[in-house]
DNA sequence: CTGAAAGCGCTTACAG
DNA sequence: CTGAAAGCGCTTACAG
């Protein structure tokens, strides 16, 4: 069975394909009787007529489609809850948001045979020939840095601020001998570069030497020989911060597995606020990002430079707040 | 400036749009001097021109997209891993993937003003309006129901084996009445009944009461709450098997608020196999998920569906894993 | 108030 | 070996 046209949805009400395009498209204003209008519209539900979006978009010109092409993260809850916000907007501005799970396997011109977009977002810069590729076939083009949250007029992105809360947050408590504890994981070298250099910047700013960086995979043996490190160091380490709340959590276990006390002999601090960090032993502090306020500000931004705004929106205030919890409480001082 | 358009790279190499077409679709054959062929995508090259994909859809009648649409559950490893092979085996068939991340906010329906596909995988169930609209629109509909993953033909699918597994596990360690932590998250409500029903199923064929069923959010009170209830029922339960990974660590946190020990008072199992399971402490014994096989063997059944194979390929025997770690050892037994 | 006609960019049977 | 022409389904200026 062949697919339902116009013209059937025509043939059907007894009118021409024009007045079909009016009535479904809501133009032709007042022009049409409403007794004319009910027939289109109850023949196109009876047939199921569904438009060909091929067709609309090569009479029209624009595509309302926009593509979000994702990096080779693991997707968070941060990411999950940009593109939910994302489709939201575009969708209250009559466009339809996609998004591509490619991992960079194949080219992105792989894409354009099967599909007309209007815009692409990047979450991470594009190669340089696929940016091109996509401005020469009319494609409007952004991409977010990662990590760049505050906006590239701000002098430290989100990123950056969470090394540098880390920081501050371990020297409030008087520690000066700081380990940083870097992961293991490649696909997230972006963020972890900017968080370690707000770490680093922070310990010049207060005067402390740089932080004794160790990478720390997802498991004892990693910890426990980065604890050894930190430990045998003159000084000694003696607080850590980590580059997340699951590597903080390997600390932890490492510290546990050499005999040591948290916070009294070494303090810990991590990043996200995971549900483990809450319900760990000792209670995890860490450095936690409000999912929803940096979706919101990465759409806006998005939208903007979509519509062609003068200038981006205001970096949001709130993002970022130390959770103060047990491991890096003074002992004795459950208000601190 | 115009949109490049196969006449102007005809104009460009001195030959007709049928042969512009057939250079660089590869038809035509060997009819085509090397000499004009090689002009042909040089200008292609040289101009930057992308075809139309609407005008090829709506010529060929055909779209080489696949939709796949995401339900509203938070998007884990198994959901990425699967985007990833998917995306993969349908390159390989010419086919594009995108993703719909819509979470049902708006019908489905308005994405096809926006876009032609050829079929559209869910993940969930459709609502049957939708299945209907896009099966009388000429779109392969294929959806896979949550926890499904042993096919329609098997007795128990994945996630019921989880429970299942978690019970027979308990019982082998000489427990008799067991708890049942549920999650507090309606969003993965489907996956929730699945596991407790194999571990109902596996109790009743083990003779032993059905589980206490008590649910625990992520938090200390609730935990403890419900490690309250468990303790004070008689017989007490001694071993408590919890929806996922997450809520097992919450229970861990209620024990030792309660002063219990485990595994010597409670014993607790969990599932998913997290980073943090391995760190906590007592070490979480866990019911681990091959992501990858669970991935590829979805990615076989809707691919063997969307080629109309006539039968679904085999479920994979090496999904699921019992992880001993400490919260199920008996103390002073390091290997059972 | 409604219809006939053009044309978006492509692919492909057909003619040479 | 290559070109002229038709037609996919839609929207929209234009004519009535």
């Amino acid at each position: 069975m062949a697919r339902t046209t116009s013209a059937d949805v025509a043939r059907a009400s007894g009118v021409s394909r024009t007045t079909v395009s009016y009535v479904l498209n809501g133009r032709g204003g007042s022009s049409i009787s409403a007794g004319t209008r009910e027939r289109v519209v109850e023949a196109a539900r009876r047939l199921g007529y569904a438009p060909s979006a091929a067709a609309r978009a090569l009479r029209t010109g624009r595509s309302d489609l926009v593509l979000c092409v994702l990096p080779d993260w693991p997707i968070g809850p941060v990411v999950d809850s940009l593109l939910e916000h994302l489709t939201e907007e575009l969708a209250a501005r009559g466009m339809a948001m996609l998004v591509h799970h490619g991992r960079d396997r194949r080219p992105l011109a792989d894409l354009w045979r099967a599909v007309d977009v209007r815009a692409v977002v990047g979450l991470a810069p594009f190669a340089p020939e696929d940016e091109q590729a996509m401005r020469r076939a009319g494609i409007r083009v952004l991409a977010t840095a990662a990590g760049a949250v505050a906006g590239p007029g701000a002098a430290e992105g989100a990123q950056m601020q969470t090394g540098r809360l880390q920081v501050e947050h371990l020297a409030a408590r008087g520690h000066r001998t700081l380990g940083y504890a870097a992961t293991a994981d490649r696909r997230v070298e972006a963020f972890a570069e900017q968080r370690l250099a707000g770490a680093r910047r922070a310990c010049a700013e207060l005067g402390l030497a740089g932080p004794r960086v160790e990478p720390v995979a997802l498991d004892l043996a990693a910890a426990v020989a980065a604890v050894r490190s930190w430990r045998g160091a003159r000084p000694a380490v003696t607080a850590v911060a980590a580059y997340n709340d699951e590597v903080a959590l390997a600390v932890l276990a490492g510290l546990r597995a050499e005999g040591l006390r948290v916070p009294q002999d070494v303090a810990v601090v991590g990043v996200d606020d995971i549900p483990a960090a809450r319900l760990a032993v000792p209670a995890l502090t860490t450095v936690a990002q409000s999912v929803d306020v940096q979706a919101r500000h990465l759409v806006a931004r998005l939208v903007a430079d979509l519509e062609g705004a003068a200038e981006d929106p205001a970096p949001p205030e709130d993002l970022l707040a130390v959770v103060v919890r047990e491991t890096t409480r003074p002992v004795g001082d459950p208000t601190r």
